[in-house]
DNA sequence: CGACCATTTGATATGGATCAAGCGATGTGG
DNA sequence: CCACATCGCTTGATCCATATCAAATGGTCG
């Protein structure tokens, strides 16, 4: 098993390896942000399974997916996971209102993750409006991604699993293949199910034809119209 | 049943009937923004299940409650409804990033509502940055709202409505007496629960001497720590 | 008083969880 | 290079919480 080894930074200077800020929606950013972000930050190497941040730290930066895939999410008390949001090369998180982050984050495979000082952007944000513009929508963005997953949460399985393939694929356009990051137990923590009912369902999709699992980890969308259906 | 009768318009100028903005979270206003919206704003009165806004309409106006209490909530394609929110007197709701509501808002009794145009509002937040950092309050207030909603839809049927309650007591502070303005459908559709689980499950926690139910629409929080526990 | 609507209660059905076992891929040590 | 352990995934059998269907009760208003 991986385990915490040293993390490797990459460019520009070493922010401190405690680190902070937090995500729970997934973002493509606009031009002069992910400029910005190039220029201020520095690009830190994580080996898969390893925390970038935990909850409750205080929220200090901000982070950008490289290259590699990560996810949020919290413990509940009963020890049941909850997975806030997969996060993959281009997308932007530990986006934060507040000062603490509510949820931790950690690498799904081996990542390269874009780190930049918080407090650095929002004096940026604060002389620059389109800067500052441009993080709005994001959260907003953010936010709209919370409502459609508790409009998920009240559906069936079926539809749960569809609307995830979909938003999976919206990710990766301009082909009907996806190839996921994450294990079966990452989707069943995401969507409220357990792994049982993850799988049996992609098998169901397959069997009618929705889908094809040419390996566990690779999806082909055959019929998007069957899935957009169940989507609701 | 009460249908849509004439609003009424109590005080200042009214603005047109169509009205606009969108809420899914409940926030209890600071100084500044709550005077500065009672000097910009006009008071409406609406009869009980009264429309305020619909879904995809434009978020010209903000809310916020006077007397009387207000649902948002969306319709799903297969007919089934999700309320998004309940509001309150003092609960600011219409707070929308985006240019459209994603919900519609509707009165749950008679209720006074205070309007605002949205595009004053801004261009005062543009100058006043108390007012800005008041608005970026409470839509982090709504995040962090919508957020725990996500964390109660995969709990038990016991764990919503323990939450919903707890929830609802927190803004009738100095008493463990609520009194619920909506009905159980709407409990229900706020909880991803049917209306007999809903009634079932506060059967349930008056037997176990939990809560007290004098009245359907009256809870009395007999045992806060039990409820606690199972809001987990 | 009677009609209507909201709520509760009862009986049964069912989707997804849980418990359990098997399978295939990957990696390790011999 | 192969045998075996491990891990992630699938599949099967059973159970249970909540939904669904149905009826009774209670409260409100004309």
């Amino acid at each position: 098993m991986l385990t915490q080894t040293a993390y490797h930074v990459v460019s520009h200077s070493a922010p401190p390896v405690s680190h902070l800020g937090r995500g729970f929606g997934a973002s493509t950013e606009a031009a002069s942000l992910d400029q910005t972000m190039h220029l201020m930050g520095a690009t830190m190497s994580y080996p898969r399974n390893t925390e970038i941040f935990g909850e409750n730290e205080s929220a200090d930066y901000i982070y950008k997916v490289v290259s590699g895939s990560v996810r949020t999410y919290k413990i509940l008390s009963d020890g049941r996971r909850q997975v806030a949001g997969f996060y993959l090369p281009g997308d932007i998180f530990g986006l934060q209102f507040g000062d603490e982050h509510s949820f931790s984050a950690e690498t799904i495979t081996d990542a390269k993750v874009l780190v930049v000082r918080r407090r650095a952007f929002d004096a940026l944000a604060g002389r620059d409006a389109s800067i500052a513009r441009e993080l709005f929508a994001l959260s907003s963005k953010e936010l709209r991604r919370m409502q459609k997953r508790v409009l998920l949460l009240i559906k069936s399985a079926q539809e749960r699993v569809a609307s995830f393939l979909l938003e999976m694929a919206e990710r990766v356009p301009a082909s009907n293949a996806i190839e996921l990051p994450m294990s079966r137990q990452d989707i069943a923590d995401y969507l409220g199910l357990t792994i049982e009912t993850v799988s049996r369902t992609l098998t169901a999709l397959e069997t009618s034809a929705a889908i094809a699992l040419p390996t566990s980890r690779r999806v082909v969308l055959r019929n998007r119209s069957a899935l957009n259906r169940m989507n609701g």
